[in-house]
DNA sequence: GTCTATAACTCGATAGAC
DNA sequence: GTCTATCGAGTTATAGAC
């Protein structure tokens, strides 16, 4: 009787801990071979535990991805609207976005290839959950780079292009990672030196260009 | 008798017609869902034909996938080999490979993510049969940097930044494309416009960063 | 060369004991 | 909650007829 208590306590304790054990792994499986390419076998493996357990916590392998993909979603999208959105001025934002998008993802360096190819794969259904077309930040954004254009501070650009070669160039070398790490002979210490480098040569490329 | 001949010229013509056929579809396959997304059925349907057959031309899935994967290799790299290690001035360079570059992709946008994704499930075995690290055109690509910055025509910059910014702007917009195209509201025919604009206003960009 | 039929295997999922 | 054992669907690959 005494066991039966004592098995209860050790047990519930256990449950958040195998659940996150087994997040845990799911993420670092998922984020490295994608939902087609993961196996359940590895991910309990991963996780020390069998495949049952697995099933036990998660009904099926598309629940358990949609939870990780759904997190990582979360990372990627709502940072960007975070920084760009805000209220500081245009050289300021562009700075701090690229300080800080290349850190996460440096902390983080299989997030975006994830993302991206996960989106491929079901185009509409997860970004609908994350993209609210009619109050995007990014109107604010054209409208920010009109008033600094009126003002004299930067040249006449085109806000989507320089949109989108700030995020290339913050985000692409870490999806070209193993190819330009081959392509260069650099090993894993110097690209990160390499990539904390450009957390100031991104932002300084960047106004250098469309700086008045 | 006579049909014995007949039978073996047509059969002979299809060799070369059905193999190709399979190498479209494959292609087509592959790039879309990748070698793990892949099945050996879609390809079969794709190309008109049964499973029997596609292993008749081709052993088995890994090395129908080679093929195809050598091929967007062999497109992949070698262009940027031809382009960045000419003879031209470092502007012409540059707005050459954006405008060549850009092209190619825009006639295959699914090539980036394919060739980055699959380096990345198989980091160096791939990569080994098409980088040569003795005589890389970066060696000649940096000295060039040095040589058109001691002649006053543009700033002191790091080569490999530079270039992996040119990478970046040039490869990530069709990596990124289906998140793009939903975040911006974009449809199929004003990304091409916007990519087409691309060709000119990324060396634009970068050109007008470094220049003296 | 091309097909139908099927063997051989992989993998997600479940049953049931503890 | 956790495990072992196993089922069954889906896939790659082969046998064998035409």
């Amino acid at each position: 009787m005494l066991t039966f208590w004592l098995n209860l306590m050790v047990k519930e304790q256990n449950t958040d801990n195998t659940q996150e054990r087994i997040r845990s792994a799911a993420k670092k499986i998922f984020m490295t071979r994608g939902l087609s390419g993961a196996r359940m076998q590895d991910i309990a493996d991963e996780a020390g535990i069998n495949k049952a357990l697995l099933h036990y916590y998660f009904k099926n392998k598309e629940m358990l991805f949609e939870n990780i993909f759904l997190d990582a979603m979360q990372q990627f999208f709502p940072k960007i609207r975070e920084i760009v959105g805000g209220e500081a001025p245009l050289f300021t934002k562009i700075e701090n976005f690229c300080r800080q998008y290349i850190e996460m993802m440096m902390q983080n360096p299989y997030l975006p290839l994830f993302v991206v190819n996960e989106i491929n794969n079901n185009p509409a259904t997860f970004m609908n959950k994350f993209w609210d077309k009619e109050q995007s930040f990014l109107v604010l954004f054209v409208e920010q780079i009109e008033r600094e254009y009126q003002a004299g501070i930067i040249k006449q650009v085109s806000p989507a292009q320089l949109f989108i070669n700030m995020l290339s160039m913050c985000i692409f070398p870490f999806i070209a990672k193993p190819m330009w790490m081959t392509a260069t002979g650099m090993d894993e210490l110097q690209f990160r030196y390499f990539m904390e480098q450009r957390k100031a040569e991104v932002p300084k490329f960047i106004i250098e260009s469309i700086k008045k």
